[in-house]
DNA sequence: TTGTATGCGTTATCAA
DNA sequence: TTGATAACGCATACAA
């Protein structure tokens, strides 16, 4: 290959290594096994790195290394606290470890999109991979195998997680919320989400619940993810004229709680009295808001934190938990 | 070098070549110039291609073309739709036109953080950068000039931004709710915000407005970034003793809006009229609660495709505008 | 339209 | 503790 730009454009290792007196792999230890190399040489390597200006060219360092310390993280979105809050804790995590996060957004519209994504980024080779949920795409396992990295799903604990996983059960999330309501005597029942496979788990699992246990479903009302708090007041004046005298409701996240609140007051309709409602997530929105919005808890931060803690140990061949169950809560607030 | 692992782990270039009877160069051809090779060709190798299930691998051919078709993205945070639109929007352009995306989080921390991130990620050589805000630490101005990238800041239209910028004037803002409210007959003000550089210019702006037309600002609450709901309600009950019969507030955010409307209606405090309440962002949130709260509207979105268009403009050679602002507006709702 | 030769900037592996 | 050498897998430049 001939040249091209100008060739002495930037300092590379072979002119530190100049400055400092010593050879090109001397530098590269001083960046990379700081132990292995005496203090004095190392001062004096550094010092030319200062003065010139180095900055490592990790393109050639992950060719030579076949390790390219970055992971891609791809969520479906992260204009949604759901997917924000743990990636921004990957994201902490990982930088720190000195690790970069390629961030990759897979949206609602399903399996070309990931799996095409998923393509694209093990192009670059990452070290591992964060995957949202369990179930992706024909051609997305082989893909995974071929490139034989690492990977860890998050947000759903899936029979057969392809490597590790981080997550709980959406189902069970659903049945507690049934149990919870059937508890205090409800016998009236609606569901208001999205359209995506985990609210749909959290749905089966309330449906299953409520149907062993004698409830009825009286009202439902699925919209196309990702639901919104507009969604929310759409939804409630939608559900409106199937509403019985008391009607415990589920709402797919906390933003469509809100809004199925906020219309409710708008209508005169009764919270909880008439209608009971629970959300999903627990964002700050239902916890400060007035009334306060009971919803399911789940601590995304930490799913994220787990998540880079459980890829961190298995890169540096520490044991890793293939399996990781977080833990969710309902919080009783005052919409039940 | 000695060969390590097992070398022929991964299927390559080479591997693709022999299988489809052409050279390398052919398959590197019919991957990143389709149209300089014969169909025939193309066919076979593409059969080749999906037989073997070649992935390329992006850092060998970044480091040959020194491209490496990557962007990184420096926000403070994505746990905020401030930031976390804009990054969405960015991102998905930017994946459009075959560029991925690397997510820097620099905290509210200040200083030092964001220029090890910078530096961090200069060394994956991106092809571009997009940093927030057009104030950065001592040392960034350097590290930036000797990478030689194209940046974009957003967020901030500063007087001097280090290339190419996409934002608006936060000190206008800050002027333009003052007008608003002195327009509609205010003389005594409050404002409720963090300590961050753009909120402070909005604030400042809001104050030298009302100086200017002879308005008197009666309480003041600032509290570290990022501001939260929780933060807004704090705000509110801190400055209950020093508001007048009626006072016209800048909230930091909608969140701080939020809070403060949602603790105004706990102590019985009348918005709009003893308390007039005007947000920044206009997030769902403050559109779709109840009362419907005033607000900026700036648009996140468009700020990170605006950014994200520049950028590519500028990497393909087209003329690129070195100066995008974004307009801002004052929604007025019921809280004002 | 296709092929050949060469180097991108670093690091693993030896040897000293 | 340090150095010399040879890849890492691909794309540029040129030739055919």
């Amino acid at each position: 290959m001939a040249r091209r730009r100008d060739p002495s454009a930037s300092v590379k290792i072979i002119d530190v290594a100049a400055a400092a007196g010593v050879a090109p792999m001397t530098v590269s230890r001083v960046l990379n096994s700081p132990g292995h190399v005496s203090a004095a040489t190392a001062a004096r390597v550094r010092e030319a790195i200062e003065r010139l200006g180095y900055v490592p060219n990790l393109i050639a360092g992950g060719l030579s290394s076949r390790r390219s310390r970055m992971i891609a993280a791809i969520v479906p979105t992260i204009a949604n606290a759901m997917f924000s809050d743990p990636v921004q804790a990957f994201t902490d995590v990982m930088n720190q470890a000195g690790y970069h996060v390629l961030l990759g957004l897979s949206g609602y519209g399903g399996g070309d999109a990931e799996r095409d994504l998923i393509r694209a980024v093990l192009a670059r080779r990452p070290d591992a991979l964060l995957l949202t949920g369990a179930t992706h795409p024909p051609g997305v396992a082989r893909l995974l195998r071929d490139a034989g990295v690492p990977v860890v799903e998050i947000w759903d604990a899936a029979a057969s997680p392809t490597d590790m996983l981080v997550g709980f059960d959406h189902a069970e999330v659903g049945a507690a919320v049934a149990d919870f309501f059937l508890d205090r005597g409800h016998t009236s029942f609606a569901v208001v989400g999205a359209d995506d496979t985990r609210g749909g788990a959290r749905r089966q699992g309330f449906f299953d619940t409520i149907a062993r246990r004698g409830g009825k479903l009286v009202a439902e009302c699925i919209l196309p993810a990702p639901n919104t708090i507009a969604d929310g007041r759409v939804a409630l004046r939608t559900i409106l004229p199937k509403l019985g005298p008391r009607t415990a409701l589920l709402a797919g996240s906390d933003l469509v709680a809100f809004g199925i609140i906020t219309e409710a007051r708008m209508q005169g309709i009764a919270v909880p009295e008439r209608l009971a409602v629970c959300g999903f997530g627990d964002f700050e929105l239902c916890r400060q808001s007035e009334p306060p919005i009971t919803s399911v808890g789940v601590d995304g931060t930490a799913m994220g934190r787990l998540a880079a803690e459980s890829l961190l140990a298995r890169l540096s061949g520490r044991p890793a938990p293939s399996r990781v169950l977080v833990p969710f809560h309902i919080l009783p607030r005052a919409t039940t």
